[in-house]
RNA sequence: GGGCGGUUAGCUCAGUUGGUAGAGCAACCCAUUUACACUGGGAAGGUCAGAGGUUCAAGUCCUCUACCGCCCACCA
C-alpha cells in the first residue's frame, strides 16, 4: 500500500492501531479542552444550562498502594454512564477522589517501618508517625490519579477530594457535633471489639471468623457449687458473676435466683448468682452458661438485663489482670492452661472434648480478637431524634425517627434501588441486626476526634476550644465515618453550594458487593441524617474480578492483573470492554490476559474498518454530512441497513438506561464485526465494483452514516480508539467525539 | 443455625418482560495477500444439575432434591 492508492486517506490508517502512542495524546487533548468539567461544558455551549444533571462521585480508592483490576472494572462502568450521559447532553458530573483509609494505610506503614527500621509507632511518636503515613498516603495517591487517567476515566480533577482533606474534615467535624448535639453520638464504657495486636478496637463487620480447632471443657467452679458449666476460653471464667439457664429447664430450676460464694477458683474469690435468660440453649453443653460479662458480646448483654457485676479480667495485651503469681500477668493461652491444670487436679474437670470453634480476628492486622469494656464513641442506631426536613417518603419533616428506620425506609420505598435485586434481602437483614456503631479508633491516622476536654469540662466543636488546658481526645474516627458523607461533603457540604444545590442527591453508586454494609448503608445514614434525602437514586453492584482460574487475585499469589501494565500492552480500551462484556452485575467474574487479547483486535478491527470505509468512498461525491441533514436518494438496500442501524441505536441506549453494560458492549461488538464488516463490507465492494452511480453514492453515504454512529455508541466503551478514528472521519464543525450528541433522545 | 447466588457447548460465561439455545477462547476443515493474519469462509459441539408442577409454549415462573460458592449469626 502506498499514497496513491489512499490519497486522502490519513496516514495513520496505514499502521496497525498503537494504542500506547494514541492513549495518552487523547488523554491529554481531552484534559486541556475541558468537557470533564461541567461547568466547561456549559461554557462551550456542549451542554446547556438548564439541562437535567447526572452526578456520580467516584467510590475513592484506598491510598494504600496501587489500582487493580477490580478498580479498572469501577472506572469503566461509571465512565461509561458519564460519557453516555454527558453525550446525551446532560450536565454531567463526575467527581474523583482518594480515601485516606485510616487503619489499613497507619498498619501498612507501621509494617514497613517495623521491617526496615526494627521500631514501633510509639517510638516514632505521633507526629513523626504521621509525618510518614501522610508522606506515603501523598506517594500512593499520585500513582493512583495517573491510573485513573490512564484508564480513560472522564471526571472533573477540578473538583477532585480527598477524604481527609481540608473541607471533608470541615463536614466530619460538623457531623459529628450535629450527632452529639442530637444524642446521636455518646461516649460510653461498652464491651468492644478489642484488637491486642493492632492495639485499637475495630466495628463488627471488621471481623473476619476463622475456624479453629477447641477444647470444649465441662467443669464446676467448685465441689459444692451446684451446677456444671462448659467453655472453650476457661482462662475468663475468673471473671464470672452468674450462671445463667434457660428459665423453663426443670434441671435448674430451684436454682434460680440464689447466690453462691465460690471461696477459691485458682486464687479468685468468686459471686456467682443463678438467673433465668431466653438467651440460654438448653441443649447445648450443661444447658448452663457461665456468664463472664466482660469478655463476651454476649455475657455484656445478659449482665445488662440482670444488672450484674462486670469485673475487668483480661487487659488490652491479652493478659491476665487479676489473680495470684500463677496467672497474674500471664497472656491468656497460657492462663488457660494453667486453669485447666488446676481444675484437674481439683477434680473439678468433668470432661475436655474437641470442638470447633470460630475465632473473630481482625480483618486488618490477623490479630485475635479480645472483647473488652473501653470508653468509646459510639452512633446510637436505636434513638429517635427529630429530622427537621425530610424527602423521605415516610418520614415526614419534623417528625421522630431513628438512624435505622431511615436506612430502611429509603430502600424499602424505592428511593434507592439496589441492582441487582436480591441485596436487597441482604440489606435489611443486615440493618435488623445492627447494633450501635462503635466510631473512635485507636490509632493516629485519621480524623481526630473534635472532643477536647479540661478538668471536668468537655467541649464538642469544629474549632479547638478558646483558652489554656484543653486536651484534644486522643483517638481518631472510624474511616467509614468520613467515607459515609461522601456524596455530599465532595459537593462542599456544609456549606450550602451551588454544585450541593444542582448535583445532590447523585444518579448512581457504583460499587462492590463487598462493601454494602461498610459503606453503602453508612452513606444512607449519614445522607438521611443529614440532608433528609437519599445519597443516590440507584445502587449499581458489581462482582469481584478474579483471575482465569477464579481465584481472588493478589500480590502474594502472582496473578494480579495491572490494568495500567494491560493498558499499555493491549490498550486501555480492549482492557475496559474485556471488563464489561460477559460481566453482569452482582456477579463475580474472570479475566484473563487471553480475554484481553482478543479485544485489542476488535479495536484494530474498527481502526481497518474505518480505513476500508474511507477509501471505499474516496472519490465518491456524496452530498451531505452523515448527520441526516441532507442526503443522496438512498436505494432500499441500503434503507434497510439504516433501518437495522436505528433498531440497533435504540436496544444499545436502552441496555445502557437499564445498566445492562454487558449487552451493550456484546452487541456494538457483534454489530461491528459480523455485520458491518463481514456482511456490509464485504457486500460493498461488489456495489462499489459494480453498481450504478446512484447505488455508489447511496452506499457511499450509508457506510460512513453507519461508520460515525457506530463509533459515537462505542465511545462510552472505548473512548481512545473511536476518538482517534474520530478525528479522520469528523464532518469539519464537528465538535469532539466526547462532546458529540448521542444518536438518539 | 439463617439467608443469598450459581449449576447452560471442552473451558469462561451471556441469555432484559416465558415463544423451539448464543458468544469468546480452545479444537476441526478450507482459503493465502484480500481494508484487516490483530484475516475471511465453513463445519462440529448442549435431553440448559435432577425430579415434579403451571402453561398452547419453560433455560426463563412455582415446589422439592443434590452439589458448588458467598454473606450473616457465633454454641458459651
Amino acid at each position: 500500500m502506498n499514497e496513491k492508492e489512499f490519497p486522502q486517506i490519513d496516514e495513520r490508517l496505514l499502521k496497525p492501531y498503537n494504542p500506547a502512542e494514541t492513549e495518552g495524546r487523547i488523554y491529554a487533548i481531552w484534559e486541556e479542552i475541558g468537557f470533564f468539567n461541567p461547568d466547561i461544558c456549559i461554557e462551550k455551549g456542549v451542554t446547556k444550562e438548564d439541562a437535567k444533571p447526572f452526578t456520580i462521585i467516584m467510590p475513592p480508592p484506598n491510598v494504600t498502594g496501587v489500582l487493580h483490576m477490580g478498580h479498572a472494572l469501577m472506572l469503566t462502568l461509571e465512565d461509561i454512564m458519564i460519557r453516555y450521559h454527558r453525550m446525551k447532553g446532560d450536565r454531567t458530573l463526575w467527581i474523583p477522589g482518594t480515601d485516606h483509609a485510616a487503619i489499613a494505610t497507619q498498619s501498612k506503614v507501621e509494617k514497613e517501618i517495623q521491617k526496615k527500621e526494627g521500631k514501633s509507632r510509639h517510638d516514632l511518636g505521633r507526629e513523626e508517625l504521621l509525618r510518614r503515613v501522610r508522606e506515603f498516603a501523598q506517594e500512593s495517591h499520585d500513582t493512583i490519579t495517573s491510573q485513573v487517567r490512564a484508564i480513560g476515566s472522564s471526571c472533573d480533577w477540578s473538583r477532585e477530594a480527598f477524604t481527609l482533606d481540608e473541607t471533608r474534615t470541615k463536614a466530619v467535624y460538623t457531623m459529628f457535633k450535629k450527632m452529639h448535639e442530637d444524642g446521636l453520638i455518646y461516649r460510653g464504657h461498652r464491651i468492644v471489639n478489642w484488637d491486642p495486636k493492632g492495639q485499637t478496637t475495630i466495628a463488627d463487620d471488621e471481623i473476619v471468623y476463622e475456624e479453629r480447632k477447641s477444647k470444649l471443657y465441662t467443669f464446676k467452679y467448685s465441689h459444692d457449687f451446684p451446677i456444671s458449666i462448659s467453655t472453650t476460653r476457661p482462662e475468663t471464667k475468673i471473671g464470672d458473676t452468674a450462671v445463667a439457664v434457660h428459665p423453663d429447664d426443670p434441671r435448674y430450676k430451684e436454682y434460680i435466683g440464689k447466690t453462691y460464694g465460690v471461696r477459691d477458683f485458682c486464687g479468685v474469690p468468686l459471686e456467682i448468682k443463678i438467673i433465668a435468660d431466653e438467651s440460654v440453649e438448653k441443649d447445648f453443653g450443661t444447658g448452663a452458661l457461665g456468664v463472664t460479662p466482660s469478655h463476651s458480646m454476649i455475657d455484656w448483654e445478659i449482665a445488662d438485663r440482670h444488672d450484674l457485676p462486670r469485673p475487668q479480667v483480661i487487659n488490652e495485651y491479652a493478659k491476665m489482670m487479676i489473680g495470684d503469681e500463677r496467672i497474674l500477668g500471664k497472656k491468656t493461652t497460657d492462663a488457660r492452661e494453667i486453669i485447666v491444670e488446676w481444675l484437674r487436679s481439683e477434680g473439678l474437670l468433668e470432661k475436655e472434648e474437641e470442638a470447633n470453634q470460630n475465632i473473630s480476628t481482625a480483618e486488618r492486622t490477623g490479630g485475635i480478637i479480645e472483647p473488652l469494656p473501653k470508653l468509646q464513641w459510639f452512633i446510637d442506631v436505636n434513638k429517635s431524634f427529630t429530622l427537621p426536613h425530610s424527602e423521605i417518603k415516610g418520614i415526614e419533616s419534623g417528625s421522630q425517627t431513628t438512624l435505622k428506620e431511615i436506612m430502611k425506609k429509603v430502600v424499602e420505598n424505592g428511593q434507592t434501588a439496589i441492582i441487582p435485586e436480591h441485596f436487597n434481602k441482604t440489606y435489611f437483614h443486615w440493618i435488623e441486626n445492627l447494633r450501635d456503631w462503635c466510631i473512635s479508633r485507636q490509632i493516629w491516622y485519621g480524623h481526630r476526634i473534635p472532643v477536647w476536654y479540661k478538668d471536668k469540662e468537655i467541649h464538642v466543636g469544629v474549632e479547638t476550644p478558646e483558652g489554656e488546658g484543653w486536651i484534644q481526645d486522643e483517638d481518631t474516627l472510624d474511616t467509614w465515618f468520613s467515607s459515609g458523607l461522601w456524596t455530599f461533603s465532595t459537593l462542599g457540604w456544609p456549606e450550602k453550594t451551588k454544585d450541593l444545590e444542582i448535583y445532590h442527591p447523585t444518579n448512581v453508586l457504583q460499587t462492590g458487593y463487598d462493601i454494602l454494609f461498610f459503606w453503602v448503608a453508612r452513606m444512607v445514614l449519614m445522607t438521611g441524617y443529614a440532608l433528609g434525602t437519599v445519597p443516590f437514586h440507584t445502587v449499581y453492584l458489581s462482582g469481584l474480578v478474579r483471575d482465569a482460574k477464579g481465584q481472588k487475585m493478589s500480590k502474594s499469589l502472582g496473578n494480579a492483573l495491572d490494568p495500567v501494565e494491560i493498558a499499555q500492552k493491549y490498550g486501555a480500551d480492549a482492557g475496559r470492554i474485556a471488563l464489561i462484556i460477559g460481566n453482569t452485575p452482582g456477579t463475580d467474574m474472570r479475566i484473563s490476559e487471553d480475554k484481553i487479547k482478543g479485544y485489542k483486535h476488535f479495536a484494530n478491527k474498527l481502526w481497518n474498518i474505518t480505513r476500508f470505509v474511507l477509501s471505499s468512498i474516496d472519490g465518491i461525491e456524496i452530498p451531505a454530512s452523515a448527520d441526516g441533514s441532507q442526503k443522496p436518494k438512498i436505494t432500499d438496500k441500503d434503507q434497510k441497513l439504516i433501518d437495522r442501524l436505528e433498531e440497533l441505536t435504540k436496544e444499545i441506549t436502552g441496555d445502557i438506561e437499564e445498566f445492562r453494560f454487558h449487552l451493550a458492549g456484546e452487541k456494538l461488538y457483534h454489530y461491528s464485526w459480523s455485520e458491518f464488516a463481514d456482511i456490509i463490507l464485504e457486500e460493498s465492494k461488489e456495489v462499489f465494483k459494480t453498481g450504478t452511480e446512484e447505488e455508489k453514492t447511496s452506499r457511499a453515504w450509508t457506510l460512513k452514516k453507519i461508520l460515525k454512529t457506530n463509533i459515537i455508541m462505542l465511545h462510552p466503551f472505548m473512548p481512545f480508539v473511536t476518538e482517534e478514528i474520530w478525528s479522520m472521519i469528523k464532518n469539519e464543525n464537528d465538535n469532539l467525539l466526547i462532546a458529540t450528541k448521542w444518536p438518539t433522545q
